[in-house]
DNA sequence: TACCTGAGTATCTAAAAATAAACTCAAACG
DNA sequence: CGTTTGAGTTTATTTTTAGATACTCAGGTA
């Protein structure tokens, strides 16, 4: 029996299908990063433009989709406003990643790896990331606490301490 | 000067706002995993289902966006279909993850990650991964080439073998 | 004082997507 | 031979989103 059945016995109900959904952190996180516009803002300010014009230019992106997307993202602490000025022009607002922001790294690398692999032009990659102490290419990489390499296959999934069944309505 | 800089000297363009993004592979992933129900199907096939029945008792989908989803994601090679048969009825498909459906397991693994730390329920996560050899839980990372662990703020990009820039039309 | 610029807001239309509900189809069963 | 079941398809309705365009607003410059 493994950790999914004995969270249920007897009870007709099936622990996977039967379970609630709704605290589910991969859903949770795509309502807010699951939507195109917003990654890719993420994906330049990685690349390092911060001004709302540089979005604007770079991603061809609606005004008013992206001042909606930017506020969201500054409202979640993913983002975060300061000002720049350029000489002879008043304070302007710029955007700039937060550490929660920068912990989204790891899933975008993960999106970036696919679509290297699998959706990339014959040529290769249109952009590279290396590790700037070394110039090494970085890459995503699964371990366990014991410092294992873990393959997608040899992850289990387990029930957690939010681990609730839906009501039955 | 830095790695974006020197590909694009005295054209009046910048490399990072005027560089053609259509071939970004983030952006292509999410042309096909970056859909709600996309990435929630995947989510169930890992946690097991793999029929029909499955996947719209424990998503609560429509049958007709489901129907879609797994069709493509079946001509994008990310499942398979293999027939089942329950004694007493005829043959019907399921659904399995293939090799290329694997590969997107750290991308996904870094949104469960991220909900986890930053919208879980005060108990904690609703699922837990763990590595089914030691039982340890287990998590993303990012390595260089070289085997050092990197830091999201010590990644660098720079221009790949597929850049280009955006024709000023 | 009139104009310019970056950073938005407001409004509207058109297109796409989500959802619900009804319908189909092919075995297997009774 | 009529019914049930899983796996869809079809159709119609509603909601959301995208995208384009025009407008605003605050300070700086001529």
């Amino acid at each position: 029996m493994d950790a999914w059945t004995e969270v249920l016995q007897d009870t007709g109900l099936d622990p996977r299908l039967d379970r609630d959904t709704s605290n589910c952190s991969i859903a949770r996180t795509l309502e807010i990063v699951g939507e195109k516009w917003t990654i890719l803002i993420l994906r330049e300010v990685w690349y390092s433009s911060s001004r709302f014009s540089d979005f604007e230019r770079v991603l061809g992106c609606p005004r008013n989709l992206l001042a909606a997307r930017l506020r969201m993202l500054v409202e979640e602490g993913i983002l975060a406003t300061e000002t720049y000025k350029e000489p002879g022009s008043r304070s302007r607002p710029k955007y700039v990643i937060t550490s929660k922001g920068m912990d989204l790294v790891p899933a975008v690398m993960g999106l970036l790896e696919w679509g290297d692999r699998y959706r990339a032009d014959p040529e290769g990659p249109a952009v590279l990331a290396r590790h700037r102490e070394c110039g090494a290419h970085v890459d995503v990489q699964i371990r366990c606490r014991r410092g294992h390499a873990v393959q997608a296959e040899d992850i289990e999934s387990v029930p957690g301490p939010a681990f609730r069944m839906r009501s039955p309505g």
